[in-house]
DNA sequence: CGATTCCCCTGATAGC
DNA sequence: TGCTATCAGGGGAATC
């Protein structure tokens, strides 16, 4: 599922390929994925005759910034990614121009909005489980949107110190929990918690009130490695995600406990169990790490 | 107010 | 074979 590397590596991707575009026209089949203007009519509007001048992430949004003066946010929540290509309609379905991936991969067939660009190329926004969300704000209602988030765990100046800090403000909740509440840190979702807490050996369920300083070192650590690692691999490929071309990331190289319930630790040789945490899957090591 | 539960959706999978 | 029940899960709303 698109969480922070997989979120940078998609406007990373979209920088190279739709900076400067125009568009002129905007398709959807899934009027709810557009949250504002509720009016499709007045959201096409908004975009038709505007050129993409930036694109930018905060925590798991895309923000696309438009010649108007406002900003496309899109986000993609579990199985929602955009692809870069060009499509044509064939009975009622939309079927790809390119070879490759964006062709063949079934993840990419679920297309639900389409943006068509002045020189035929078009962004689309396949989502099997119409989660995603898409609206266009001024800049103004852009910064209320994001106010709630919390700190950009890659900033450079997002120290130790303010890492304990941010973690400390949920001293009753469980550590997993708290790093993935987007109030907390900004980014983090079900995959790299469990892949964070693995490396930086420490039971999903302890509390943050227990964790001594070290261990707070440890997890701060990790998270930094580990999210810095799954970009430059261009994300996970485990769900749904996929890159702009397509194609899947590399980080299944690296990944050490998410979805292997009962295959053996990396580290141990133990089997790695899975449990719920608040409605969600959480896999770890029962023995390598420590509640 | 904080913590928990429900809900949005649909392909994959298990059970019969 | 084919039907039905269950599951996955980010985040916002509803409820405890």
């Amino acid at each position: 599922m698109p969480e922070l590397p997989e979120v940078e590596t998609t406007i990373r991707d979209l920088k190279e390929k739709i900076l400067k575009k125009s568009i002129v026209d905007v398709w959807t089949d899934t009027k709810k994925l557009i949250k504002r203007p509720k009016k499709f009519k007045i959201f096409k509007e908004e975009l038709v005759g505007k050129e993409i001048l930036d694109i930018k992430r905060r925590g798991k949004n895309i923000l696309i910034f438009l010649s108007s003066g406002k900003v496309l946010l899109i986000h993609q929540k579990l199985t929602g990614h955009l692809l870069f290509g060009k499509w044509e309609k064939i009975n009622k379905e939309w079927v790809s121009k390119i070879a490759g991936a964006l062709s063949t991969d079934p993840t990419n067939k679920f297309l639900h909005l389409i943006i068509f660009f002045k020189d035929g190329w078009q962004l689309a926004l396949s989502d099997l489980r119409k989660f995603a969300k898409v609206e266009i704000l001024t800049k103004e209602e852009l910064e209320k949107e994001l106010a709630k988030l919390g700190p950009e765990p890659l900033d450079k100046d997002f120290t130790f110190e303010k890492f304990r800090e941010r973690i400390l403000k949920r001293k009753k909740g469980k550590i997993k929990q708290v790093l993935m509440d987007q109030e907390i840190i900004a980014g983090i979702g079900n995959i790299y918690s469990d892949e964070i807490l693995w490396k930086a050996k420490i039971h999903p369920l302890k509390r943050v009130k227990d964790l001594s300083e070290g261990e707070l070192k440890e997890i701060y650590k990790a998270m930094k490695e580990i999210l810095l690692k799954a970009i430059s691999a261009g994300g996970e490929s485990i769900s749904d995600y996929r890159r702009p071309s397509g194609e899947k990331g590399g980080f299944d190289a690296f990944r050490k406990v998410y979805r292997r319930e009962g295959e053996k630790c990396f580290r141990c040789g133990s089997k790695i169990k899975r449990i719920k945490i608040a409605q969600r899957s959480a896999y770890f090591c029962p023995v390598c790490q420590k509640s």
